[in-house]
DNA sequence: GCCCTGACTCTCA
DNA sequence: CTGAGAGCCAGGG
């Protein structure tokens, strides 16, 4: 049974995923559907935006969620060039030495790759 | 239950 | 590299 708390209302896929964001080290990025992918959500990739979105900003568990740390397949901000969002995520992205040329951040320099250990320990949890 | 939405992704031109 | 098109699927109304 799920606790009943105020908060039993979230959906449980939703929980899953910020669990996976928190996992992502400082100063990389992933892509959403990697995000999926180690949340047990394969092809869910678009789910992952909306969990965001609604991520509560005092963080889970105890622990802050790095929403900007989820950039698109390409390797850019889902948002807007110049919206609201787009700057706080380029923002904080850059405050964590993560380089962001226009909308773009170099995959092949930023983007986490779990290792096994990192895949194991999610199983278990 | 039906219909629309979207911080997605892949493929192809 | 950029853009259009189709596929994708849980949430929300």
């Amino acid at each position: 049974m799920v606790a009943k708390t105020g908060l039993e209302a979230i959906k449980p896929n939703y929980v899953k995923i910020w669990r996976a964001v928190q996992k992502i080290p400082l100063g990389k990025v992933v892509s959403y559907g990697q995000i999926a992918d180690l949340a047990g959500l394969p092809g869910r990739a678009r789910l992952i935006s909306k969990a965001l979105r609604q991520a509560p900003k005092t963080g889970w568990q105890g622990q802050q969620i790095p929403w900007y740390r989820v950039v698109n397949s390409q390797g850019k901000i889902s948002f807007p060039v110049g919206s609201d969002g787009f700057n706080r995520q380029k923002q904080l992205l850059q405050d964590e030495q993560v380089v962001v040329i226009g909308n773009k951040i170099r995959l092949s320099e930023y983007q986490w790759q779990p290792d096994l250990i990192e895949l194991l320990f999610h199983l278990d949890s």
